[in-house]
DNA sequence: CGCTCGCTTGATATAGCTCAAAAGCTGTGG
DNA sequence: CCACAGCTTTTGAGCTATATCAAGCGAGCG
């Protein structure tokens, strides 16, 4: 199965408030913000929740484990999405620094109006797991590579240049598959001309269209 | 794949408005109650939207095609359930009636309060996926048809007595299996003694606790 | 009574998993 | 600047769970 011992490297980062910042373009006051490395635990399954989160700099993932170690990671999300609401007030998954990661803290009792910003995001949250599980439960391993490595460049900006900054095993994590197989995929995805190396977690798209077309 | 031909049986239903109803617990006023017949088209991909849909009868799949046929089956909504809200003014799924399905038609426009009550709605169903994801991403044939019936027997009130509107097809376009597959597990699970069919989509758990443990 | 349609069962093929090892990178210390 | 250790990633070989293809079965219906 995939029962990767990962839990030494994920211990809680303590929280840096480096004071009182400019105004966030969307939510009113000035919010403390945190720092974490690699690998740190932002919250947990199970904790207590209540306070959202604006990626200033870094990534996240936001996964679920079974009680084998199976690890699924349901969503990534990138510098300057906002992440760590729910419905009731507890955490259903584990959110996770994947790099040095910056977050901007918002309380939820800060103002009413909020959901009013809340609820077009959730939409695109809820949208954009719906999608992915087409993916996961219809495309075969290349698909699924072709359509995170489509994902990820819209999201960065709609270049065809991407910087990973995930490692392999994340993305075999997200699109339910193996290390191994998510290699030999991103090889064979070289090895005909679709994408180009510039080392290991850099990389471009030289053909987007038919990249696309692979996936829809 | 899974390139059926499933099209034929899905045309758009005429809406039948049967006048003004009692008001509905969470939204204010009256409004347009329509039925579909099993198949029928609610709204499809790309459509605009607008409209939402609470269910006062029946069930509905919401769904996405790949080009060749290939179905993945996001949500099953059951009677009570709200659904059909966008986070902009299209439609990014199907939607369709699985069987004999009455809905009640909620505009938008109707209050700016409803965000108030389709946060909490929107962050649920977004759970809801995310943990479907892990499911499909990295859960086994029996597991899948084990977390299926688990979740339906809990939004069916928590009894352990379950009556499924929706095919083995459907079952297995949810689980991202082929229906060979939904049906060899769900004859594993009574061979073991897990169920017990009453009709073929009539069946009791026998062994809750068991069955839980097995998708955990 | 004989269709049709949805479901089950059987036999075989194969995509992706597992296990194993090699090959790159990165950082550290001499 | 080189050597070595500890990673992550790639590559290889064989195995297995599930897909595919095909046939049979049973309930509902004209």
């Amino acid at each position: 199965m995939n029962a990767l011992v990962r839990s030494e490297a994920s211990h809680r980062n303590s929280t840096i408030a480096v004071g009182p910042r400019p105004p966030a373009p969307v939510f009113a006051k000035p919010q403390p913000i945190s720092f974490f490395t690699s690998n740190a635990e932002i919250y947990a399954q199970g904790e207590t929740a209540g306070n959202f989160y604006r990626i200033e700099f870094g990534a996240v993932r936001i996964y679920r484990l079974l009680s084998d170690g199976r690890r699924q990671i349901a969503a990534f999300h990138l510098a300057g999405e906002t992440f760590g609401f729910e419905a009731d007030l507890t955490h259903h998954f584990f959110a996770e620094a994947i790099v040095a990661t910056c977050l901007c803290t918002h309380r939820v009792s800060a103002g009413e109006t909020l959901s009013q910003d809340l609820l077009p995001l959730a939409l695109r949250y809820l949208a954009r797991a719906q999608k992915h599980l087409l993916v996961v439960g219809r495309q075969n391993a290349v698909e699924r590579i072709a359509a995170f490595l489509i994902d990820i460049a819209d999201r960065q900006g709609g270049l065809e240049h991407i910087e990973l900054s995930m490692s392999r095993q994340d993305i075999a994590d997200y699109l339910g598959l193996t290390i191994e197989t998510v290699s030999r995929g991103l090889t064979k995805l070289r090895d005909t001309g679709f994408i180009k190396f510039h080392g290991l977690r850099v990389l471009d798209i030289c053909k987007p269209q038919a990249l696309r077309l692979m996936c829809e």
